[in-house]
RNA sequence: GGCGGAGUAGCUCAGUUGGUUAGAGCAGCGGAAUCAUAAUCCGCGUGUCGGGGGUUCGAGUCCCUCCUCCGCUACCA
C-alpha cells in the first residue's frame, strides 16, 4: 500500500468575491500536495467554502437577497479562482451539500454520545434589526449609553436556548497533545500563543442558536442550527468520506497538514481537536497557520481600496508568476508583502534570466551544433561532477523543507543550483569548445540539459505549466516526471523539439 | 496590563551550542564574454548588527535596562 498524504486548506468565506488571501493559501497548499504526488504519495487535497454562518446571512441581507442566492453567486467564483490558479485540489466542498450536513450531524451526535454536548443558555448582545448577535468588540458605546451594532442598530442583551460543547474539560488533554507532538501546530510562534491560551483556561462553547436558520440543524431538535465551528471544521471529515464511507476516511484521516491562515489557528488547534478527541476521530497530525499579504507595506483593506484581486493579478502575468512570487518571496508562515516592481523582478531574474535563459541557450546549442538530439552526458570532468552532485542533492534538501511548510526555502534550493548551472555553463564555455572540442562541447550540453531536467521536474509543484513546458522541450515523457524518475535521464540520441523561449520577459503594465 | 516574537547592507532576509576581516538574494556601479529571452559570468558594500550598561580573553550571538514595531489575550471562515 502506497504512503498517503492528506491535505486541505480552509474552506473560504463566500460573503463577497475571493481575494488575494484565498488564493495565496490555495496556492501554497497546492504546491504542497503536488510535491507529496511526485513523491510517490496518494495525496487527498481539499479546499471549499463555508456557506453557513452569521455573516453569510448579513451580507445577503444588506444586499436584498438570500443567503443561499448569496452562495450561489459567489461560491463559483471560488471555483473559479481554483480553476486559474492552476491548482489540483481532489475535492471542492461547500457546506450546503448533503454530505456535509450528514457528517456535521454524525459528529454532533458522536460528541452527544460522548457526554459532551448538553443544553444551556447562550447570552449575547442582539440586534433585532439585523437579526444577529455581536460580540463586545463589535459593539460601539454611544454618548447616549446606547451599545450599537456595527450597522448603527441598537442591541439589547438576550439570552436563547444553546447547545453547548464542553471544551473545558478537554484542557488537559490539549496541554498533553502539544507536549507529546511539538509539531502539531506551527510556526512555533503560533504554538506557543496556543499552550498560553490553553493554560489560561477553557471555557464552555456555544455551537448552536435557535435565532438563525441558516445551517446545519442539530439532530433530533430542528429548532437549533449548528453555530459555525462544529459545521465549518467537519468539512475535512466530509471530504474524506465521513460518515458514509469508512474505509476511505481510515485510508485518508487523519489529515498530515490543514494549512491555515494565522488568524484562525485557534479554532483549529483547539475547538477542532476537541471535537475529534470527544468524537473519538484521531486528530490531524499538523496544523499550519500563515501569514498575510500586503500591499505594498499596507494591510489590505476594501475601504482603502488595495484589495487584490488574483483574477487580475493572474490575466496580467499569468498564474504560474504569481505562484512563483509569492512562493518565492514570501517565508511560508511570516507575512508577506506585495509589489509590482518585487513581482516583476523576482519572476524575471529566476524564471525568465536564470532558468529560462539557461534552457535557450543550451537547448538552442543542442539543436544547431548536435543534431538536435539528447547528447551524451559523459564521459565526465570533475566540473560536471560537482554541478550533478549539487543537483542530485537537492530532492533531499527539498523533502526537509517541504515537511516543514519552509516552501520558499525548497524553492530557494532549486534556484540556488540553477545559479550553480549557470556559472557551470559559463564556465565551460561550449561556444568555445564548438570549434575547439566539439566531443566535450556536447558532454557539457548533455550534462546542463540533464540538470535541466532535475530542475524541472523539481519545481513542477510551484510553477506547473512552466516546468511542463520545459519539460516537453526536453523530450521528458508524461508518464516519466515523478520525483521517481529522476535517476532516469533522457536516452542519448532522442530527438529533441525545435526549442523556443518558456517564460515571456515581464514588463510593468502601462497601468494598474 | 499580562504572555510571546522581532528590530542586521537601499529592499527582503541568513546568521548553529558566543571565537579569525558579519553573509546571501534583489537593486546599483565597473569589467568580461557573445551560446542565449541585452540574458550570463567576474569584481565592487567604512553596514554605530535598535540605544545604553554588564559578563567574558572574545558577543550580532549570553544577562540587565530603555526605545520602536508586531502577534495572542474566546465564540470572526
Amino acid at each position: 500500500m502506497s504512503r498517503r498524504f492528506t491535505i486541505s486548506t480552509a474552506i473560504s468565506y463566500p460573503n463577497g468575491a475571493p481575494h488575494i488571501g484565498h488564493a495565496y493559501e490555495l496556492i501554497a497548499a497546492d504546491a504542497i500536495a503536488r510535491f507529496k504526488r511526485l513523491d510517490g504519495y496518494d495525496v487527498h487535497f481539499s479546499t471549499g467554502t463555508d456557506e453557513h454562518g452569521q455573516k453569510m446571512v448579513e451580507t445577503a441581507a444588506k444586499e436584498g437577497i438570500t443567503p443561499a442566492e448569496l452562495a450561489d453567486r459567489n461560491t463559483p467564483l471560488f471555483r473559479k479562482m481554483a480553476e486559474v490558479l492552476n491548482t489540483s485540489h481532489d475535492d471542492f466542498i461547500t457546506t450546503r451539500e448533503p454530505r456535509h450536513i450528514e457528517a456535521s450531524q454524525a459528529i454532533w451526535r458522536a460528541m452527544a454520545a460522548a457526554g459532551d454536548i448538553y443544553l444551556g443558555q447562550y447570552g449575547g448582545w442582539y440586534s433585532v434589526r439585523d437579526e444577529a448577535f455581536f460580540t463586545e468588540s463589535e459593539l460601539t458605546l454611544g454618548e447616549d449609553g446606547v451599545r450599537r451594532a456595527p450597522s448603527g442598530a441598537p442591541v439589547q442583551w438576550m439570552e436563547e436556548p444553546s447547545y453547548f460543547f464542553r471544551l473545558s474539560a478537554f484542557e488537559e488533554r490539549l496541554l498533553a497533545l502539544y507536549e507529546a507532538h511539538p509539531e502539531f501546530v506551527g510556526p512555533p510562534t503560533r504554538r506557543n500563543e496556543v499552550v498560553a491560551f490553553v493554560k489560561g483556561g477553557l471555557r464552555d462553547l456555544s455551537i448552536s442558536r435557535t435565532t438563525l436558520t441558516w445551517g446545519v440543524p442539530v439532530p433530533d431538535d430542528p429548532e437549533h442550527v449548528m453555530y459555525v465551528w462544529v459545521d465549518a471544521l467537519t468539512n475535512y471529515l466530509t471530504s474524506v468520506g465521513y460518515p458514509d464511507d469508512m474505509e476511505r476516511v481510515g485510508r485518508f484521516w487523519p489529515a498530515d497538514l490543514h494549512v491555515i491562515g494565522k488568524d484562525i489557528v485557534r479554532f483549529h488547534t483547539i475547538y477542532w481537536p476537541a471535537f475529534l478527541m470527544s468524537a473519538g476521530i484521531a486528530v490531524p497530525r499538523r496544523v499550519f497557520g500563515h501569514g498575510f499579504l500586503f500591499n505594498a507595506g499596507e494591510k489590505m483593506s476594501k475601504s482603502v481600496g488595495n484589495v487584490l484581486d488574483p483574477f487580475d493579478l493572474v490575466s496580467a502575468f499569468g498564474a504560474d508568476p504569481l505562484r512563483h512570487y509569492m512562493l518565492r518571496e514570501v517565508p511560508f508562515g511570516q507575512d508577506g508583502n506585495y509589489s509590482v516592481e518585487g513581482f516583476i523582478n523576482r519572476v524575471n531574474a529566476d524564471l525568465a534570466n536564470d532558468i529560462g535563459n539557461l534552457a535557450q541557450r543550451s537547448l538552442s546549442m543542442i539543436a544547431k551544433h548536435c543534431g538536435g538530439v539528447m547528447p551524451a552526458t559523459g564521459p565526465r570532468t570533475e566540473a560536471d561532477d560537482a554541478l550533478m552532485a549539487r543537483v542530485t542533492a537537492l530532492p533531499d534538501i527539498c523533502r526537509a523543507a517541504i515537511d516543514e511548510q519552509a516552501l520558499h526555502t525548497a524553492l530557494g534550493s532549486v534556484f540556488e543550483a540553477v545559479s550553480e548551472a549557470n556559472r557551470y555553463f559559463a564556465g565551460e564555455a561550449p561556444w568555445v569548445l564548438r570549434k575547439s572540442d566539439p566531443e566535450r562541447m556536447a558532454v557539457v550540453l548533455g550534462v546542463t540539459a540533464e540538470a535541466l531536467r532535475w530542475f524541472a521536474i523539481l519545481l513542477q509543484p510551484y510553477v506547473p505549466q512552466t516546468a511542463s513546458d520545459l519539460l516537453d522541450l526536453l523530450a521528458v515523457p508524461q508518464e516519466a516526471r515523478a520525483f521517481a524518475d529522476l535517476a532516469t535521464p533522457v536516452a542519448a540520441g532522442t530527438p529533441l523539439p525545435a526549442p523556443r523561449p518558456i517564460v515571456p520577459k515581464l514588463e510593468e503594465p502601462a497601468a494598474s
